[in-house]
DNA sequence: CAATAAATTTACCGAACGGTATAAAAAGAT
DNA sequence: ATCTTTTTATACCGTTCGGTAAATTTATTG
């Protein structure tokens, strides 16, 4: 039965987004999920070990229709929107996780929550340098990596609006923020 | 003699910066500074006192120059390019201590870090939408909150990527930031 | 110089931390 | 039915946590 597993994970998540991870004690998620301690050290090793397949579980899907959206090279403002698309998609379909995923990408640098999501967070924007390194126009070209960081910022800005807001990100929002982040790369 | 009180702070944002609040604890802080416990609970109270008092030191000031740099009410690319350059400015002068700042600014909501930043985060927000509420466009009056996070999203975008690749946040990268931005509001 | 107030130290507190040795219960396989 | 493996629980480990009482040093003031 992984019925423990998942209510730990289902804990975890609730914890780490609302106190976060390093003031989460491994007492209360445990006490929270209706299982004991040894049970969470059973299926994850330690505390970290809990982050970390709490992010796998969700990151891992989510990177395979991320690159897929962006393989395609046929022109960057339609692979932009395939991205954009699958990052608000992912967001609405789990907004909770996501929190935690804007959390993390902004934790510092040394922190366990950093080292945690830091590979995740090197492919996005491999993904995104790759996609705006590919593009004819040697201005983009040459600018792929701060393009890659500030689209990504761009993305995650709407999104923590969303979260916070409660605007919907539809097709119709990914369409204008990838019109006005293309507009202002050739202003 | 405050000389414990500035290499308490002093030690404690290089800290919080690298470890970040939640995972830093006091011993570590008056060991590094070279005092004892006790006259970090004099001059601070508590833990969070000596976050808060860190905060402050920095943030009030420059809310000083925010505030004047929002305030005369001439046009608003003019003024979004004052307070873009007072947020560069900052940024490059205190580079660590911004880190800091964007680290607070994405903390779960329920932590001591988030708590800590809440007023500033909403007096600057409070700032920016003011600005935005205060254009005769109705399309940018009618959206003032929504522009307020966005601008903020981007200010902070730029100063992250400064922050990390060593770009140069100057008038140039501040005007081309506001003018992009105006752009994408009537697109 | 004496008296007072501020700053700092030594030594300690109870509680919560992450983690584990051991063993009982549950599930699957033969 | 029994044996084996996986899963869960009781009870506990040493360490570190934030915080403090009491006393000592330092600086200020009359």
């Amino acid at each position: 039965m992984n019925d423990a597993r998942t209510a730990l994970l289902d804990t975890a998540l609730e914890r780490f987004v609302e106190r976060g991870y390093e003031s989460t004690g491994i007492q209360e998620i445990v006490d929270r999920a209706g299982v004991s301690k040894p049970t969470l050290y059973h299926h994850f090793g330690c505390k970290e070990g809990l982050l970390l397949a709490l992010l796998a579980e969700s990151l891992e899907p989510f990177q395979s229709r991320l690159e897929s959206a962006a393989n395609h090279q046929d022109d960057l403002p339609l692979a932009l929107n395939r991205v954009t698309r699958a990052f608000f998609d992912f967001a609405g379909q789990s907004p909770q996780f996501y929190r935690l995923v804007i959390c993390l990408a902004s934790a510092p640098s040394g922190s366990a929550s950093a080292r945690a999501f830091a590979p995740y967070a090197a492919r996005w924007h491999a993904v995104l340098k790759r996609l705006f390194a590919a593009a004819s126009n040697p201005r983009v070209h040459s600018r792929s990596a701060q393009l890659a960081v500030t689209f990504l910022g761009v993305i995650n800005t709407w999104i923590s609006l969303a979260l916070n807001d409660a605007i919907a990100l539809d097709q119709d929002l990914a369409f204008q923020a990838v019109h006005q982040y293309m507009h202002g790369i050739y202003a």
